[in-house]
DNA sequence: GCCGTTTTCGGCCCGACTGTTTTCAGTCG
């Protein structure tokens, strides 16, 4: 082992027990350690017990730590404090910029315990509000988790999605509007994804090696990183044959089979179109988001496919945050720039009293805040502004606020926001008696998962989903791309079952209300129709949806 | 935990930099 490896072990111990705030002058030891076996260039394996003693800042505890690191690899002091701390605390630690102060701060007051609870955090402006933190702060912080995140190999679909737009419209340009689409994972929208995939004309190869890193090459494909270090895949055929080749590499492997297994003719080489391929195969074309699930198939054959909600359906913006809670921007500024953009009302939602760490609102606020409201409305009419709150499911089961204050919202999304540690029996009773619960509009983000950071509350699906059509709430698709939860596996189960789904954005900022688009991806891949979706209501349609 | 002695505990490397503050705290190397 070298001398730096086991100069870094000392370095985690000290981080280790800074986090912790245990004996802050034993961490500074055990950092001095670090410093001064990085600088020793004789390697320490070498040295005897009394020739380590010797180097200043080391002395018996230390040396024979050294001994047992390399002895075994590790040691046990190490080896304790790593068992007392979470993996994604551990993460942090080696995040550049992050140091143990700050980590302990963020793990003490906001319960942050992985990369994705920060990056969230970041996301929705927690950090700005503690002491020492600032927006800088919060935007370094968050530049540094994406870029963790990106060397961990996976993805949120979003993260990706304008870089591969503006890749293929860079190919077109430089190749006279050549043949080149998107393919593989990212064509059928799955939430999580590894990489870029894209499909182009053979003959665009010299052009396409101009725009990226390409690191490998053959016939058939080139590999690399996109300028922005993004992992791509360019598949190459020639353009006769696209149509095969965009349906063998959209994938994936179980539906390619199930395919093949149902289809009239088995062999689908060398076709111009994807429909060509479906049309030999005597199947009905299935979108590409479908083709996570081979039950699709069955479907196409006989001609039922639903047809899926596109982005243009979506016609109102519910849930979302202002400045009276945690949201970037004031309640005039949100609303103005959802009119502008096109749609016909916004929900607000700001985060209820017992959310006190989102500046949840106290009654006073509430009614403050419906004042404001009408007086938008006022102003802004034929757009409307619906009074809406995000009121915590409190552990019992119960909403945020007495009765006559939740009477006079005009919808409800009750969501579940702590204690996230509960079995699948309690989790399931305590959202059920929330769902009962006659002010309930929306259930919100049903398991509260961060994709790629917190998996989120066990619940049996099906019992929510009867609870809701039983009650008559509708189940929230919450479109930030770090939750797209309701999964979209249980669309289907839910569209069976009469239970409408809201696609939100539980945007915190302007921008935020575009990630509805995210939350459309995600539902097209459970097969979500316009008619089944909340929010596809016109303004009219939506006022007397919430008068019944 | 280590050092350095006013030999038995008290005090702990440091300059640059950044971002918060308004004279300082955290991080890096």
């Amino acid at each position: 082992m070298t001398n730096k490896e086991i100069a870094q072990k000392f370095k985690f111990l000290a981080d280790l027990i800074d986090v912790h705030g245990k004996d802050k002058y034993r961490g500074k030891t055990y950092n001095n350690v670090y410093i001064q076996l990085r600088k020793q260039t004789t390697p320490l394996e070498s040295l005897s017990e009394k020739e380590l003693e010797e180097i200043k800042g080391v002395g018996k505890s230390s040396v024979s730590k050294i001994k047992e690191i390399v002895g075994t690899g590790t040691m046990k002091k190490l080896e304790e404090y790593l068992a007392i701390t979470p993996p994604g605390i551990q993460d942090l630690i080696s995040i550049k910029g992050l140091g143990p102060k700050k980590i302990a701060q963020l793990w003490k007051e906001l319960e942050i315990e992985s990369v994705g609870e920060l990056l969230y955090a970041c996301n929705e402006n927690r950090l700005i509000a503690l002491n020492g933190f600032g927006d800088k702060t919060q935007a370094d912080i968050q530049g540094k988790l994406l870029y963790f995140l990106q060397s961990r190999d996976k993805f949120h679909y979003a993260t990706f999605e304008q870089e591969a737009l503006g890749l293929i419209e860079e190919i077109k340009k430089a190749t006279n509007n050549g043949l080149v689409v998107l393919t593989g994972e990212m064509r059928r929208k799955l939430t999580i994804i590894k990489q870029i995939e894209l499909l182009a004309d053979q003959t665009m190869a010299d052009q396409i090696k101009t725009l990226i890193n390409c690191t490998e090459q053959t016939d058939t494909k080139i590999t690399g990183k996109t300028k922005n270090e993004v992992p791509i895949t360019v598949h190459l055929c020639p353009a006769e044959a696209f149509g095969s080749k965009l349906f063998k590499t959209t994938g994936p492997r179980d539906f390619l089979e199930a395919f093949v297994a149902a289809a009239a003719e088995k062999e689908f080489k060398g076709l111009p179109t994807e429909q060509a391929v479906f049309e030999k195969a005597s199947i009905h074309y299935i979108d590409p988001e479908l083709r996570d699930d081979d039950a699709w198939i069955e479907q196409a054959k006989k001609q039922t496919l639903p047809q899926l909600i596109v982005d243009s359906d979506i016609k109102g913006i519910l849930h979302n945050h202002s400045t009276y809670s945690d949201g970037l921007h004031t309640l005039r500024e949100m609303a103005e720039y959802t009119r502008d953009s096109g749609y016909e009302y916004l929900g607000i939602t700001d985060h209820s009293k017992a959310a006190f760490y989102a500046n949840g609102l106290k009654p006073d606020r509430v009614l403050q805040q419906m004042e404001e409201i009408d007086q938008l409305n006022k102003e802004l009419a034929p757009f409307k502004i619906f009074k809406g709150i995000e009121s915590d499911i409190l552990n019992d089961g119960s909403l945020d606020y007495e009765e006559d204050m939740l009477a006079r919202f005009d919808f409800i999304v009750a969501s579940v926001h702590t204690n996230l540690k509960m079995d699948e029996e309690k989790a399931t009773q305590r959202l059920i008696k929330a769902i009962e619960n006659p002010y309930t509009t929306i259930l919100g983000h049903p398991t509260s998962r961060l994709l790629l950071a917190r998996k989120g509350y066990p619940l049996d699906h099906k019992q929510i989903i009867d609870a809701c059509a039983a009650n008559n709430v509708i189940i929230e698709l919450n479109a930030n791309p770090h939750r797209l939860d309701i999964d979209w596996v249980w669309i289907p189960y839910a569209m069976e079952r009469g239970v409408k789904i809201a696609i939100n954005p539980d945007a915190h900022s302007m921008d935020g209300i575009h990630h509805v688009h995210f939350g459309v991806c995600a539902a097209r891949k459970g097969g979500l129709t316009a008619d089944m979706c909340l929010n596809t209501l016109s303004l009219k349609d939506f006022e007397a949806f919430l008068a019944k």
